[in-house]
DNA sequence: AATGAATGAGGATTCATTCAT
DNA sequence: CATGAATGAATCCTCATTCAT
């Protein structure tokens, strides 16, 4: 887990350099947070994990809360990465010819980011309902985004004619519903059963693709 | 929300009559539950907004636990209860001529049924990742059971050839993936949104249909 | 349990017959009492143990102070009763010609005391040092009225040359400590083992009578 | 006799990193335990009585109850020093030429080791009945291992003819119960009276003498 | 930067006692 | 008489946070 946490938090905050300690604290309170829930987990259960003394993670967080934030704040622009590159448009005209080329890549983006993301987004999952600031950012900067770049996609491809003029709110919750269906199953809801994940991913983009083609 | 609490307690307890300040109490953690989290609501303040005695919750509940038990277990049951109606079968057979039907009878069904309960589902939700107990009693009676009907009315639906022969699990979980999506984001995501819900009833079920429909 | 705590009360409250309840209450009280200390035993298990609801034990006693004092306080002059019977003397006199044959007496007669009052003299024992009132009690009626009659029959034996001319004090506390020191080793310290009570008792005798024997 | 004193005063200084808060927290908990017993004691007014914040007792020390383990614990091996001190069965051949002198020195050690540990030694008889670990502590570790002294011991003078040959655990018991009931009488039942020790001791020593002198 | 002792407000829970039924 | 629901003060204990070192 160390690595891409290092990795993570470099991203954002590149220019300052953490403590060894430091990323030992995140570890520890990325582990409890995940398997107790935040308020259900004590700063002094952290620090004794991280093998730190209980006054340092104030050293580096003022409260408690500050440090559930500098978990989950970095890991919500990194859930919308995909959405905001840059080079996002260039991609949108030339990589994916279809709608369907799109939703695998999407899918299996997400799916990788998932995967080694996992306990991070279970905190944010969970705390998303609890923690206002939270709600609010996610809904300001990052829902709202994906949602308009999905509208973008969306509107693209049934000017296209490739997909089902629905209105472009319905066509984008059953496309996320479905694929969040999946990696919610994928890796929460049965994490421990033996997937093949290649098939699954064709079943459900085939799913999609005939739930939104064009009726004749 | 007093009288669907009394209504569905009565069902369970029908013979054990619940004080006053016992429904009380049930009203007011069922509200401080769901807003706060089971971890973060303290029972001092369920007492207050109950009008009570922080020592009466305890005699009526051993524990915090308890209490939050007594409240999410009964729901568990109502929670699958259109799949083991007794009569379900003769229902499958008869009223259901076809997936679709079955679908949106399942899907209002559920829905009148969150509508109701979302202070309770939203409970729910929070601590089943939480709670090891509500956990496994969630997988040992109440998934399974839900899986295994799912699992029948998928086989006769794709014996009669009105859905594509994918493998039953797959089926199973496109289908709930899409009406738990669907409900997800009108009940807990976006509730404040004006939404058409026939409408999206229609699209939802049309998108379910054509992504299951056998393929030519 | 029940047939001498029934008796050892009727003594005292000859005239208020006890409810069944009320002797449910006594006989669950002593047993709690003397197995956790009264400070660690609650109401609430009493009343549980008794078969009675919580208010009752407050409906026949004002307090639980009060329900210990009714415990202990006729136990109290039971425990000196070999002491002020009123033909004493007389037994003096005649039953007794020498301070072997009252010993003898005496530790027999404590020691069936001891062996079927044995729950309420823990609960004495424990509580005496922490109870003002107790103990003032035992120290103004109990001790004193013993010491005193133990002084006039070390007098008349003294007198006979039978005992050495110590300090009255002095022979009543050895003669007292070891005869309490066989009557905890054999109830309290080590009530499991085998003991042969009646040579015990001789050994005892003879080891007071030889160290309390004239010196010549 | 001033090497057991030495030892012990070691044991305790070795295990003396003891904040001076912790000082007073053990203080202040001797006090109260012994006055009111343990289970009538509150932990709040032990705080108050150290002049210490509540929580702080509970950083030293994990429950109310370790807080009496580590208050009674510590005492148990110094009630049993002067028996297994290294150089016991030295002392016992050279120094102690008559059990006489050797009840004289006990009597004297354990006096001294009463009056000034006195308070502990009130919970610690106040409790044992009463905490299971305490008292198997005090039956495996304390108890037996002066039971095994006591017998080399009497066995020694036994053998020397110099006390009578009665079975050794019937000599221990009446030598332990004079000592016993003399040192209760002293401190714990009357100890408001003006006693002349030296005198007391002798008058104690000659009884039990007398008491096991080999019968002629 | 790091420690860890200290804090005191607040946590869940227990308890003796009361009172309407 | 007996009940048992209700009480609220008190209990033991936890916790996030502070601060002197």
């Amino acid at each position: 887990m160390e690595q891409w946490i290092a990795e993570m938090l470099q991203l954002n905050d590149s220019e300052s350099k953490m403590t060894d300690k430091q990323l030992k604290i995140i570890e520890a309170a990325v582990e409890i947070f995940s398997t107790k829930g935040f308020a259900a987990s004590s700063t002094s259960e952290i620090a004794q994990k991280a093998g730190v003394a209980e006054g340092t993670i104030f050293r580096h967080y003022k409260t408690k809360k500050d440090l559930l934030l500098s978990i989950v704040t970095p890991m919500m622009a990194r859930l919308i990465a995909p959405f905001i590159l840059k080079d996002f448009n260039k991609v949108l005209n030339s990589a994916y010819p279809n709608y369907e080329d799109f939703l695998r890549a999407l899918i299996k983006n997400r799916m990788e980011f998932a995967r080694h993301n996992l306990p991070i987004i279970k905190i944010m999952l969970h705390e998303l309902p609890f923690q206002n600031d939270l709600n609010q950012q996610f809904k300001e900067h990052i829902a709202s985004k994906v949602i308009h770049r999905m509208k973008e996609i969306t509107d693209h491809f049934q000017k296209e004619g490739q997909i089902i003029p629905l209105p472009s709110p319905v066509v984008i919750r059953l496309s996320v519903t479905v694929l969040i269906g999946f990696l919610f199953a994928r890796f929460l809801l049965l994490p421990e059963l033996d997937w093949d994940e290649e098939q699954e991913i064709e079943f459900t983009i085939d799913f999609i693709m005939h739930g939104l083609a064009p009726r004749n």
